[in-house]
DNA sequence: CGTGCCGGGAA
DNA sequence: TTCCCGGCACG
């Protein structure tokens, strides 16, 4: 059949604490392989298609920023800022994917969805569910607002179906990337603060509130509030970089984005916008947290990356280390910068860019860079060969951090999956000789990356013993 | 041996 | 259908 929707579980594991707001929790929470397309907007919800009409539906609830509600896709450009002003509506703005001076993409890829579609109950609570654990990523899980019943750690929360990909274009023009993300009160401006978003970064600050609660109020199940009481406020002292980690090039780019372009037309040589990936993309960079203060203005020679934002170009770094590299699979990638040391949890998620996958889309990766947080990539393959390419527009990167001591007491899985990036190397095609019959595939699979005694982690197939879908080969 | 997972098979 | 497992072929 073709309703083998993604797996939107609740890792049970999760306890007494149910979703933590732990990135990984956003792993095991978002298994994922949906054949339909599946992508972070620019607001950091996940997004889908519906399969028949095209029509792109949220896996979230509207968001509410600062208190007040972000309209959903909305279609003109000043739809849903409407509700804001000033820098926040900017920032919203840009959230969206739209852009202030320009106007969005000719066939932007988000089209206006009517509201609720026919979204089963279940799926509903699925896609609230994959909501709240995005946002949960900023929670604390000592300060989580909701009840921990409200997730009822049940694994029988799988839905949607899948459809055919829809395909959509939205240039990957570096301007209006979405990159979003959030994080604590905290003001604090330490060396190893979490980078700071990207081009936008007004108002990008929120903290989530109430997840959501119930299913039978779809419309408000899933809840954002960034109740952010200073959102303008934040002055970044970090800024993210990434780092291209191919062999001698150590280039520095400030976004996301712009790195994974600069990867695509330098190292693998492809054409510069025309993203013909077919999911199988390696690009290795690594993230980095740069302090924007010692950064004056003066900026050195780097790749236009936001036409309408300021931000300042990159350049190299000294050695703000941060993650180890991580391995970005096809499109999105997440990797943990340091640590804070805000009061409370920190987590901070940002996308560049609207990130849309065709095919199945699938957390290939858990990986625990650093003591602070860990990142992992999403990785989609096409369906079939001919599955129109729908990945347009600059992959996101999220990014979560948790401050180290603190809130480090993790709900439950004893020791995370790690999976370490393997490092940069000229594409070299690994095509021995195949001799016999199971070839055995060489990826970990969830059995390996989990453990037995995270069973319920695994993917469905895997639980049934079967292929893995998660770390396909 | 542990792993991945096919091919049953029970509920 | 969902779920489980015997058992075998891989490393
Ligand atoms: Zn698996």
């Amino acid at each position: 059949m073709g309703t083998q929707g993604p797996e939107l579980i609740s890792s049970s594991t999760t306890g007494g604490n149910l979703l933590c707001p732990f990135i990984e929790d956003i792993l095991l929470s978002l298994r994922t392989t949906s054949k339909s397309p599946l992508y972070f907007n620019g607001q950091g919800l996940l997004e889908t298609a519906e399969p028949a009409n095209g029509r792109l539906r949220h896996l979230t609830d509207p968001l509410v920023l600062n208190g007040r509600k972000v309209e959903e896709r909305p279609g003109p450009p000043a739809a849903a800022p409407s509700l804001l002003e000033g820098s926040d509506k900017e920032a919203v703005l840009r959230l969206l994917g739209l852009d202030l001076e320009q106007s969005p993409p000719p066939q932007s890829a988000y089209i206006p969805v009517p509201r609720q579609r026919k979204l089963s109950g279940k799926a509903r609570i699925d896609e609230v569910m994959a909501a709240a654990v995005l946002t949960s990523l900023s929670t604390s899980p000592l300060v989580l607002a909701n009840p921990p019943s409200a997730f009822s750690p049940e694994p029988g929360c799988e839905a949607w179906k899948d459809g055919p990909a829809m395909s959509s274009s939205y240039s990957s023009s570096s301007n209006n990337s979405g990159d979003w993300s959030w994080d604590l009160p905290s003001d604090r401006s330490t060396p190893s603060t979490p980078s700071p978003p990207l081009p936008s970064d007004a108002a990008k600050s929120f903290l989530p509130a109430a997840p959501l609660d119930d299913s039978t109020e779809e419309t408000e199940a899933t809840h954002f509030l960034f109740g952010d009481p200073i959102p303008r406020k934040r002055k970044n002292s970090t800024k993210v970089m990434f780092k291209c980690l191919w062999k001698s090039c150590g280039k520095v780019l400030s976004s996301s984005s712009g790195m994974q372009k600069h990867i695509r037309i330098v190292h693998l040589g492809r054409k510069a916008d025309l993203d013909q990936s077919d999911g199988e993309e390696d690009f290795y960079y690594t993230e980095l947290d740069v302090n924007v203060d010692s950064l004056t203005d003066g900026l050195s020679s780097l790749t236009p990356v936001s036409p309408t934002s300021s931000v300042p170009p990159a350049f190299p770094v000294p050695e703000v280390q941060t993650a180890p590299p991580l391995l970005v699979k096809p499109e999105v990638s997440l990797v943990s910068p340091l640590s804070h040391s805000a009061p409370t949890n920190l987590c901070h998620v940002q996308t560049d860019h609207a990130y849309q996958a065709t095919a199945p889309v699938s957390i290939s990766a858990v990986s625990k860079t650093l003591p602070g947080g860990l990142g992992f990539s999403i990785s989609w393959q096409q369906p079939s060969p001919q599955a129109p390419v729908v990945f347009k527009g600059s992959p996101g990167c999220l990014t979560a951090i948790r401050p180290v001591g603190v809130g480090d007491k993790r709900p439950q899985i004893p020791h995370l999956p790690v999976i370490k990036p393997h490092v940069p190397a000229a594409p070299a095609a690994p095509k021995p000789a195949s001799g016999t019959r199971k070839p055995r595939g060489e990826a970990k699979k969830c059995r390996k990356v989990y453990g037995m005694e995270n069973r319920d982690m695994w993917c469905t197939a895997c639980r049934w013993k079967k292929a893995c879908q998660r770390f396909v080969d």
